[in-house]
DNA sequence: ATGAAAGCGCTAACAT
DNA sequence: ATGTTAGCGCTTTCAT
C-alpha cells in the first residue's frame, strides 16, 4: 500500500507539502503542488481514512438506530435520512436494534468508541437516563419529542393527532371505536393513543385494543377478532396504512360495507391505503428523518416539530 | 479523551499487558487482568475504534449501493441485508447513488481509502470495467448475475422469469401483452424483459412498453396510455407490485373488468399486490440480499441463484 | 513556502 | 507472563 511518504519521497517533497496539497492549502509552490499531483496520479494513490479518521476525531459518519428493518414507518425515517446524507457530505450507518437493549447500549458506544459522530434514534428500547451519558461522545437526535435538553428531536405531534382522528371519528356517529398499535404498552405511541382515546371516547375498553400489529397480515387477523364480538366496534384506528389494508381485507371478504358497517383509519399515507381509498394519517415520517440529519449534521438540540396532515378518504 | 496508555500506567503494567486483556488473550495473570479490568471500569474506557481499524487495516464495515431510497425493490433487498447484519457483527452502511456514475465511484472509492471492506451493488450505473479495478481494494458482490469472475453475486435468473411470465399469459391466450419497466434500455432488466418478451410473443410493439415507472402514480398514468389506444392490450406486465396497484386502480376507476378485460401482473410480492389479488413474481429480494451479504462478509465470489417463484391471484 | 518531528491510540513482533 | 518498541498513515505545530 502506498502512502504519504512514498508520495513525498518520489515528488521530493516532505510529507507536510503533501499533506497540504492533499488538503488543497495554500502556501505551496504552484510547482511543487504541480508535482505530487502528478506523483500522486502516477501512483494512484488515495489516503488511508481511518488514520485521517483517527487523528481529527471524526468521521462524518452518522449512526441511524431503526427497531424494525421492514416497517413502513421507520423506512420512511430512513428514506428521509438517507435523501438528506445524499446532499450533505456524511454518510449513514444503519443499526438495526429489535428493541434490544443491550444491543442499543453497543450502538450507542460507537460514539464514544469514536465510529460515529453522531447518533439518530428512530425510536428506543433504553430509558433516556441510559442513553443521555453518552451525549457526551456524539450529537444524539430523537425521532421522539423528549424534554430532555441534552437530546436534539425532530418530532410529530402524535398524541394531537391521535385525538383529531378520534374525535373526528366520535364527529361522524361513531360510538365504538377500536384501535390497533404496534408494541404493547412499553410504548410511547401505545401510551398516547390509549391517553387519547381515554380523552375523547372516555373509558379504555380493552377488547377494542390490539396490540402487535405490523403487517397486512396482522390487520386481517385483529380485524378478525374486532369483528366477531357481540358488540363489534363500528370504526377502526389502524396503526399503519398496511395494517388497515388487512383490515380492508377482511371487512371485503366478509362483506362488511366501508365505510357503512366499519370504518377505518390508517397511517403513513402508503400507497396501499391510497388504492384502497383509506383515510390516513400523514405523519410525514421522511420529511422528519431529513430534518433529523439536518440537526445530527449540525451538532444542532433544536426541538423540531413536524406537521403532520389527516387526509379523507372513502373509508370514513 | 483517557486512552490505552493512561490505562496501563495506573494499573502499573505495560500497554501491550492492557491490549492483552482488551482482546481476551491468555498469558495475562489473573490478577493483571482484573486490575486492568478495573481501571478500565473505573476510568470509563473505551478503545478508540479508529485506531484499531487503522492498524487492523480492516474496519467490519459493509457498503451498500442503492440507486434508489424509496423503492421496494431495493428496499427488500436492505432489509435482507440488515437483518443478516445483525447476526454476523458488520455494520452496514447505505451508500445512495440514483445511478450517478461520478457519485458510484466515490462509493467505490471508500474500499481504496480503507472504510470499506466490502461493497454491495444491488445496482450499478458504471460499466464493471470501471468497477472492476476496485476488487483489489475490497470484496465487491452484485446483486444482478455478471460473469465478471472478479464479482462475487446473489441473483435471480430474471430473464426466465420474465419468460415464464409471458409464456403464462400467452398461454391464458393473452395476444396483446403490454409492460412496464423502471429506468429505460440501459438498464438490464429492461433489456432482459424487452428481449423475454420478443422471445414468446415476438416483434416489439414500441407502444406496448412504458419505461420509468416506479410508483403507484406511474401506473396509473401507464394504464392510462396503454388502455387508451385503439387496439389496446389485454394483459400488463408491471414491473413491481406497487406500479401494478396503480393500473388495477386505473381499471377499477374505468370500469374495466380483471381479469376478463385488463389481466395484471406485478413484482415482489407487495402488501399491496396481495390486498388487490394480483399475480406477481416474488423475486425474493430479501433472501437474495440476505445471501449477498453474506457474500461481502466471508469474502467470497461465488455465483449463488436464488429462486424466484410466481404467485397467481385472480387478476389472471 | 517548506520541512522536521511530535503525536493520534492502538497492535504485535520481539525480547526477556 | 510481561514489557519495549516499532510502526499503522496521517495532520499539525513549530522552526526556518
Amino acid at each position: 500500500m502506498t502512502n504519504i511518504h512514498d508520495i513525498a519521497k518520489l515528488a521530493g517533497v516532505s510529507v507536510s507539502t503533501v499533506s497540504r496539497v492533499l488538503n488543497n492549502y495554500k502556501y505551496v509552490s504552484e510547482e511543487k503542488r504541480l508535482k505530487v499531483k502528478q506523483i500522486i496520479k502516477e501512483l494512484n494513490y488515495t489516503p488511508n481514512n481511518n488514520a485521517i479518521d483517527l487523528i481529527r476525531g471524526e468521521t462524518k459518519r452518522i449512526g441511524v438506530i431503526i427497531p424494525y428493518n421492514n416497517n413502513q414507518a421507520f423506512d420512511q425515517m430512513l428514506h428521509g435520512i438517507l435523501n438528506k446524507s445524499s446532499e450533505l457530505d456524511f454518510s449513514v450507518t444503519v443499526l438495526p436494534s429489535k428493541y434490544n437493549k443491550k444491543r442499543e447500549l453497543e450502538y450507542l458506544a460507537m460514539l464514544k468508541s469514536k465510529q460515529l459522530d453522531a447518533l439518530i434514534i428512530t425510536s428506543k428500547a433504553n430509558h433516556w437516563d441510559k442513553i443521555i451519558p453518552f451525549t457526551q461522545y456524539g450529537t444524539i437526535i430523537s425521532c421522539e419529542y423528549t424534554e430532555r435538553e441534552e437530546i436534539g428531536c425532530a418530532y410529530v405531534d402524535r398524541f394531537a393527532s391521535y385525538l383529531e382522528v378520534f374525535q373526528m371519528l366520535k364527529q361522524k356517529g361513531h360510538q365504538r371505536i377500536a384501535f390497533t398499535t404496534a408494541r404493547g404498552n412499553e410504548s410511547i405511541s401505545t401510551k398516547q393513543t390509549i391517553n387519547a382515546y381515554q380523552n375523547v371516547i372516555g373509558e379504555m375498553y380493552q377488547k377494542f385494543h390490539i396490540g402487535n400489529c405490523f403487517c397486512l397480515e396482522d390487520g386481517y387477523k385483529a380485524a378478525e377478532i374486532l369483528l366477531n364480538q357481540k358488540n363489534r366496534p363500528t370504526a377502526i384506528y389502524a396503526n399503519g396504512d398496511e395494517v388497515a389494508g388487512g383490515i380492508f381485507q377482511y371487512c371485503q371478504y366478509n362483506k362488511l360495507q366501508i365505510p357503512e358497517e366499519v370504518a377505518i383509519v390508517g397511517q403513513e399515507n402508503q400507497p396501499i391505503g391510497e388504492v384502497l381509498g383509506i383515510t390516513t394519517v400523514n405523519h410525514r415520517l421522511s420529511a422528519l428523518g431529513a430534518q433529523a440529519f439536518e440537526l445530527a449534521v449540525n451538532r444542532t438540540l433544536d426541538k423540531i416539530e413536524i406537521p403532520y396532515e389527516i387526509i379523507q378518504r372513502s373509508s370514513t
